[in-house]
DNA sequence: TATTTTTGATTGATTTTGATTGATCTTTCG
DNA sequence: CGAAAGATCAATCAAAATCAATCAAAAATA
């Protein structure tokens, strides 16, 4: 087998599994020991892949990234601060649920490089999680055609099966009393689900949606962090009182 | 044998694999080593492929295009007559599934108007289907980069819910021994998922994939109805005693 | 026929490979 | 906790595979 192929597969398998390894690798290219140690080796050198004791892993992220990325959000509007910083919360190793959405769609060139999985229900972010390199898993169920957005009982379903770290969630209205609400009660209850299987569940949304409600409720207030651009002093208690907000300063 | 034959079958094993060795291009050509480098040495030139050690391989650019653009052109009249064919086996009403590949997108237009449902793991199949007017249903899991195809333990179970009238099945290899087969072992798994879940399943394959084998059994021959565009006499029994096929004349 | 181009065989140089060694890291169990 | 056992590791080496360079024979061209 060509050195090519053996690298090919390598990463294809890792992409898949994460870690694999280094027995996996061997038996799956037909080739000794030695060879694939010497093919991870090089590959680690290309940055394609981080060895560990027994075999190898996907590479963690490039902090320098980050600050090439901050100048060039200088100028840019409320949803790309809030997704900006929304993103800064996501950890190496994490693995993440991305609502769909256009605030949520803003994070993902902020995740380039971490070391992380995506779960996402949102057809728009698929191709920039591609682009960006990011491990993506995406929810069953029936398409919507204006939103594409998978909703219905088998984005449901198979939304069980997954546990999160933390999960992103944006909304049209968040209000002090009728909580975080959205427009389509299918993708109401999608949203509420993935808060639900997330360790630490945060809404995203500009100062617009703030004391605005929609028809379908997501949850409650207290159920997910807030993270938004401005909160006048005047309501800060009341919404503080409920849950942690996060104000992203300009 | 002339010199631009040698270097099309080059390029043309290339497409097809992304990796081929040199004996296999000596084999192919029944020329000499000498003259295979030689080619190789000249094509490098021309970035038409990339040496590597001990054969060559398609240049990084062309490799995301040509594993799904360039396939398809590959026999496409075919693919089109046994996808049109398929296609009208659809009945009002039905349920059905659609694995990603290039033969059964040829379908979807045929589908228009149709009173359906499609449930399919095929991202490229998405859009068209939705142009098309056609209720769609995805699987979740894991987003394989190269081929756009949902595949894991993600998708295994999004399947597992659904149950169908008809399936359609693409596969890189029929043999009358080793069955239906295909390069991804999980790719694998969620196809022969999906024919048990059918009533009635169909394996499309233009007869370029006759008497071939990939790495991964699908199914067993008589697991699918099979739907080729051309299948010489003397193969005719040996595959009609284990399952029926229908041939799609010209 | 003479000249140029292409081919296939041969050479020694280079690269890749798998096995082996002793060193280092993990786990197990007292 | 700490020592022994078991894995995994990097380094090394000889065998095998592949390579570029060369040259004469064969084929194509003038």
């Amino acid at each position: 087998m060509l050195t090519e192929e053996r690298h090919r597969i390598i990463l294809d398998l890792l992409a898949r599994k994460e870690v694999v390894k280094l027995q996996e690798l061997v038996e799956a290219t037909h080739s000794s020991e030695s060879t694939i140690r010497r093919d991870l080796t090089q590959l680690e050198k290309e940055k394609k892949l981080r060895r560990i004791h027994g075999g190898a892993t996907l590479p963690h992220q490039k902090r320098e990234e980050l600050s090439v990325l901050e100048k060039s959000a200088k100028h840019i509007e409320e949803k790309k601060r809030i997704a900006e910083y929304a993103a800064s919360l996501v950890e190496h190793g994490d693995c993440i649920y991305l609502d769909a959405g256009t605030t949520t769609l803003e994070m993902i060139p902020h995740l380039r490089g971490k070391d992380i999985v995506v779960v996402t229900n949102g057809m728009m972010h698929l191709e920039l999680l591609l682009e960006n390199d990011i491990a993506t898993y995406l929810l069953g169920g029936l398409l919507k055609k204006k939103t594409k957005a998978l909703i219905g009982r088998g984005a449901l379903q198979s939304l069980q099966s997954y546990s999160f770290d933390k999960c992103f969630i944006g909304a049209n209205g968040v209000h002090y009393e009728y909580g975080y609400t959205t427009p389509d009660p299918e993708e109401a209850m999608v949203k509420h689900t993935a808060m639900r299987l997330a360790q630490k569940a945060y809404v995203l949304a500009d100062h617009s949606k703030l004391n605005e409600s929609a028809f379908a409720k997501i949850a409650d207030l207290h159920e997910a962090i807030l993270i938004t651009d401005q909160l006048d002093e005047e309501w800060q208690e009341l919404y503080k009182a409920k849950t942690a907000v996060e104000v992203v300063a300009k």
